[in-house]
DNA sequence: CTCACCAAAACTGTTGACAGTTTGCAGATC
DNA sequence: GATCTGCAAACTGTCAACAGTTTTGGTGAG
């Protein structure tokens, strides 16, 4: 599809440049929770000059930076109660795209989302599926299912408002013994409803799925925050 | 409560005053879809230099203009299909603020919300209810379960996200006849779980109204298109 | 009269500089 | 010795100007 369609030469601007290169460097953990960043110095590392910079920081604000004003950036620190949160909106909003998804994917999508689980099946065998629910594997079949929604707009807030997020959380939470395994039924569960062409079926699992992500998360922070204070009284 | 919270003298930036002002401007309906804006142009009217000014249409694109590099700025001009996507995407989260609220309303605030319907009803006999559905009233309505959610990110999407360009879109497209006393209806039902504090009802009402709401765009969506179409043949 | 071509005007993307504020430190004071 | 005061460096918010591109209007050929 779509063998060559004629698209304007990749001129893209250096604030959206800035923009990417940002999302990357910051959800890859290069920086820490609440660290403050400064402008000319970020300009400096990107090569380019304020202006720019100040764009892309701008489209970042609230999503992983928070901006005070006269006093400047820093990179973003939930508190469990935002985590809990970000999970409630990625519910409703996945959800909507697995009831889509059931009507919209192609028999060709379908087959390749069942070819993914099949290959994790087996790198979870091998790594004893811990690695799995926080990898990459878990982003590209939820990814694939958003595309196959067939709904921009579902897509772009997804991506843009909670996806950044949840990498950024993901780097310092750690999953409940057992949730990679539990993660894995419940793809194929919601497979199956895809497979069935079940819209409500799709959205139930779904939802389930994350929600007992949620509830993961929540327990990791629980026990991240025990240990912090533990250490805190030690101190 | 918080008599007297002493918080900084608020100190906002120029970029922030002209988001705010353009989102007004704009949801207002001062230009028309599609209309082509010229930077230098609003910031003599706004005052301002560029710089701030590009930092506040960063903010805006994708939601109430779309950029193309080098060309410009233009309001955006969504075709059927998005604004159907408009409403899916407010169907998931505006279901799920309303299960949040039917837990985290006060009583007080749900016999806060009673009254509103009690005047709406009395209103919605004097103007015969026509102008109910699109009128400040409902988002009224609305934003009373979004806020009582108690869900600052799922907020945050609702209004930034996704009411503005509701407001843009309802600006061109006209409800279909009874759709007034019907959605009306509907809000009491939500009421009604929320009062009996029933969260998966309350989703369901909220979800049924949505689609509701959806259906009645895309009916008016089609007759402006069949108008427009007829108006093209006839020149 | 229509179409292609060309030059000028307008506009966007970007930069460097300036003004006012915040922050950290050194010296003075209790 | 601890605390407060004042200054200097760094930083953010803002602006005006520059370079390259797009658009527009006019001119001439067919």
């Amino acid at each position: 599809m779509n063998a060559t369609a004629i698209e304007p030469i990749a001129l893209t601007s250096l604030a959206e440049e800035a923009f990417v290169k940002l999302v990357q460097v910051i959800t890859s953990g290069a920086y820490s929770p609440g660290q403050r960043l400064s402008e000319s110095e970020l300009a400096r590392q990107l090569g380019i000059s304020r202006g720019p910079l100040r764009e892309a920081l701008g489209r970042l604000e609230g999503r992983l930076v928070t901006r005070t004003p006269r006093i400047g950036i820093r990179v973003i620190d939930f508190r469990p109660e935002e985590v809990s949160q970000l999970f409630l909106v990625r519910e409703a909003l996945e959800g909507m795209a697995a009831r889509l998804a059931a009507d919209s994917m192609t028999a060709a999508e379908i087959d390749s989302l069942r070819a993914m689980l099949d290959q994790h099946g087996r790198q979870a065998d091998i790594s004893a599926g811990e690695a799995y629910h926080q990898g990459i594997g878990d982003d590209d079949f939820h990814f694939a299912i958003i595309k196959g929604a067939r709904c921009e707009h579902l897509q772009r807030l997804l991506l843009d408002e909670v996806y950044y997020q949840l990498r950024l959380h993901r780097l310092r939470a750690s999953t409940q013994p057992g949730r990679a395994q539990a993660a894995f039924g419940e793809h194929k569960e919601i497979l199956g409803a895809l497979v069935s062409r079940n819209p409500d079926a799709a959205e139930g699992c779904m939802r389930r799925h994350i929600r007992n992500a949620r509830l993961n998360a929540l327990s990791s922070l629980q026990g991240l925050a025990e240990r912090s204070e533990a250490g805190q009284r030690r101190a």
